[in-house]
DNA sequence: GATGAATGAGTATTCATTCAT
DNA sequence: CATGAATGAATACTCATTCAT
């Protein structure tokens, strides 16, 4: 599974074969799908290992309530992931946008993200935003496009700085909330 | 290229055929090769053409100074051929993280994007940022996310709405600036 | 197509593969998928033909009404196709066996047979039969049974010999038909 | 062996894999290997059994001499071990048409038949036949093809009514042997 | 006796590309 | 300008068989 994700996220899933990857872990072909029983199996194993890991630093003490707190370690906890394992997220990026390529990714996809958008949600409410629907929109697209720039060009946008202005924007922005109107 | 670029991003580069592409098209395979000598080049060609469009809208005057107008104008623009194309959209982000099936994306993105980084900077110091540099990476990423939330979910996340908060934060962004510090 | 029947008829349909009707034919692999667009479509084929070259010489005037004459038309030019095509005839008898591997063969099969039957009993009921469907199964396990026995072992059974008995026995049956009493 | 014949029977012999056969007897396919050192062998193994008990019908006292008691005994018997078990049977026909993969087959055919073919002429001599050799041939391909007839078309062709046609055909045809005359 | 991990040659099929016409 | 027959290497996947345990 390492090496399917190393390639797969190095060369894309399509053309990745499954002999190089069985060539790569120093394994027959044969063998490798006595552990998968088909190439598309790697890959779906390969994202939902990715996705649990990357849920599980999302509302820490479980109590379906997030604070500040949280929020910021979910964030740090993503980013350090991230630089931790850039080519994991570059395939979960990457995957985002292939279709028909994996389903699976779509089906995991709601299954966690949408209780972490609806706690995110009560969060801005309780921090008094007027529109929290749009700002959850706003907070979300300023973390993904981070990671997306962390990701694609590393030498340009280095993971730990984006992390800093991420979050220095996100206290300001949650913090100037009950003083601003927004309208969606 | 129309064709290509319609069955690229439908089912992904490698999931298309030349045969594919040339029935759909009308024409021999033979004929297709007398066009572009290979798939890549297609593809190559596509992403060119792509890119122009979308940098054509960047200080629209070509004085080489960005205005606020013309950084919303360009939003604004963006957005809506996002909306008009959302297929190419698609194919464009899905490259971004395939490095291998385009290098000369990468060449490109920075022949393209570098200009209209160092203009977003100048705009920034003049509207008195602390913090350009940092200011800078915060508005790509949250224009960047955006585009990449309505794209792969535009069910979820309306490109028209996605827009208008984008605008709005941006603005309110800018011109918080003047009172606030940031640091890297 | 011929190399293909060759080779079926010789190996059986599954342990002939692709590359091997290619190389014996003297083409590529993938010329041989330009042709046929499944390894199963040769088969398909191959059925098709064959069926129809064989009902062809039954009610040789098309009139719906069989005659004796026609009959035993139909049996030496039956006979005859057989020994100038052991091989196609000894792989229609094989996929009349194998499960699962000739779904069009079943088709095609009653298709061609079933009035091929209605007109035999037509014949049988004319010629005094008291027992026309218990006769005509008799006559054809005669047929089918004799050209089996011709095809499986030649040496042993040779097919000209194998005719004769059969039209001579045939036509003892029929003519003995009024004299007696047969019951299901 | 009984897990083997079945899944031939049902799905063909290439169809069928050792891992199948091993899974569905239960045991791990190290073991089947410990019993059976190919798969043809099983297959061998198959047809032997087979073939003993079909054979073990004729000639019931052992005296050489076959009567016509024995000869009716014997196709009641075969049809009954036909009805009961179908799919043997249509392994066993099929097998008699693909020459390479049970060689093994065409030996113990002979082995088997000849003697039996042997005990019929002798027993048509007996009955005043004038052209045994031929009698014999038809007597053959009329039991072989409506055995072969019961088992590709059960539904068509229901085994019980075809016993019934076949013996009666058979006492009618050896009856009037005596007064006919028959050439080669 | 019993397992199942491991192999490697084999399978049908696809496809970018070439080239004679 | 246009065709499509032809290629050959590649692809995902299968399977009879072996063997250390």
């Amino acid at each position: 599974m390492d090496t399917a994700l190393e390639l797969f996220a190095e060369n894309g899933y399509h053309a990745t074969s499954m002999s190089r990857i069985a060539k790569k872990a120093g394994i027959s072909k044969g063998l490798a799908y006595n552990y998968f029983k088909s190439k598309k199996e790697i890959l779906d194993e390969i994202i939902k290992v990715g996705f649990t890991t990357f849920s599980s630093n999302f509302d820490l003490n479980h109590d379906g309530i997030l604070t500040e707190e949280e929020l910021v370690y979910f964030i740090r906890q993503s980013f350090s992931a991230m630089r931790a394992n850039l080519r994991y997220w570059k395939l979960y990026f990457s995957l985002m946008l292939q279709p028909h390529v994996a389903e699976s990714f779509n089906e995991e996809y709601s299954r966690i993200v949408k209780p972490i958008m609806s706690m995110l949600y009560e969060f801005l409410v309780r921090k008094g935003s007027s529109d929290p629907e749009g700002d959850m929109l706003i907070l979300s697209a300023l973390f993904e496009g981070a990671g997306l720039m962390a990701i694609v060009a590393p030498g340009l946008f280095q993971a730990k700085i984006m992390e800093e202005k991420v979050i220095h924007s996100i206290e300001r922005f949650i913090n100037s909330e009950n003083n601003s109107t927004s309208k969606s």
